[in-house]
RNA sequence: GCCCAGUUAGCUCAGUUGGUAGAGCAGCGGACUGAAAAUCCGCGUGUCUCUGGUUCGAUUCCGGAACUGGGCA
């Protein structure tokens, strides 16, 4: 099996920074496991990390796409397994970094999304069906091709209801039976997988500092420079937090205060919400922050020497 | 100094005709397999400021104190 790190954690605890010292030290590269970073003109808001501070080593799946197109685990999985063969090809260690644990999942579990998709017609045709009937209509309908499904999602999910009517449309299988096919796999990779953590309180403080400086960065530039160029308010790249709070703001939905107070406030529930996924993955090597009194040296070694006693013997590193 | 009003959850407040209390927000927990920084679900965490009195029983009624806000001096 080939070797694959994976450093992730909440928003907001440090990952960027503890990667490219862990890159450097083990001669490895970057693919970003970010729903966001991957945008293009979206750097602030997405805390992306800059070109001089990347100390050479080469980061992918950042800027590949622009804010106007859409993007998803799907599209995400391709490129990341290509960037992974290309790591490989030069016999280099591929390390995955980024908050975004379903892209993660995706990657590690070789999860299965069956083909392409031309367009979406027919999830369009759902939503209206949704805004005509209501919830529980759009249920009822899951509920006669994937009784299952119905019972494990709850009706208010419109999104999760459409995907998994979606899925019986597309495939005329039912998504439970595939969930629960795909969930018995094994990683497909030698895998490492750490999770940075820290105290909640820390890990909030971290994140209202870091607001405050991405709006003193120009983060309300950067949102306006993006609806000039025609990014709208239901596209995929608008959905990012900071970016969705600052467009409404610019729209005159709030001030600025208000729009600052939000994206705080999201964020921390976001962070949250990233340490329920992590909690539940098998394997995970929990790193908290508190335990090396954050002394950044004292974690690198940690996972340098976790790295080394996994791999050892082996030709990776 | 005097006169009002207030003091209940982390915050803003409701309420109990006397039987130890509940909303919103915050917070906490969870789900998630083609929007995932998305979407959705669940959970009250409390010396009812303190202190006497009346009462079987006081957060609630009465007295006093403290603090906060407003007014008059």
């Amino acid at each position: 099996m080939e070797p694959l790190v994976v450093i992730t954690g909440p928003t907001g605890v440090g990952k960027t920074r503890c990667s490219i010292g862990y890159a450097r030290e083990l001669g490895g590269e970057i693919i970003s496991a970010d729903s966001m970073q991957v945008y293009k003109g979206m750097d602030i808001g997405s805390a992306k990390i800059k070109k001089n501070y990347m100390q050479g080593i080469p980061h992918h799946l950042i800027d590949i796409i622009e804010p106007t197109e859409p993007f998803d685990v799907y599209s995400f999985k391709e490129y990341a397994v290509r960037a992974i063969k290309e790591i490989r090809g030069k016999d280099r260690l591929p390390v995955m970094v980024g908050g975004t644990g379903f892209y993660i999942q995706s990657v590690l579990y070789d999860i299965d999304f069956s083909e392409d998709r031309q367009g979406n017609q027919y999830r369009d045709q759902l939503l209206k069906l949704y805004e005509e009937n209501g919830a529980m209509y759009l249920h009822g309908l899951l509920r006669e091709v994937d009784p299952a499904s119905a019972d494990a999602i709850h009706p208010n999910n419109i999104k999760r209801t459409i995907r998994a009517l979606e899925y019986a449309h597309e495939t005329g299988g039912r998504i439970s039976e595939h969930n629960m096919a795909e969930r018995q796999k094994d990683s497909v990779f030698d895998s490492l997988y750490f999770v940075l953590t820290d105290e909640r309180s820390i890990l909030y403080e971290n994140i209202e500092k870091r607001v405050d400086e991405m709006i003193s960065e120009g983060l309300v530039e950067e949102v306006k420079k993006l609806m000039e160029s025609g990014v709208k308010r239901d596209m995929t790249s608008m959905h990012g937090l900071g970016y969705r709070e600052i467009y409404d703001h610019l729209s005159g939905e709030y001030d600025l205060e208000r729009a600052i107070y939000l994206i705080k406030l999201n964020t921390r529930h976001f962070a949250k919400r990233q340490l329920t996924w992590f909690r539940r993955e098998k394997n995970v090597i929990w790193v908290n922050k508190s335990d090396f009194s954050h002394d950044e040296d004292r974690i690198l070694s940690f996972l340098i020497q976790k790295t080394k006693e996994h791999y050892d013997g082996k030709q990776y590193i």
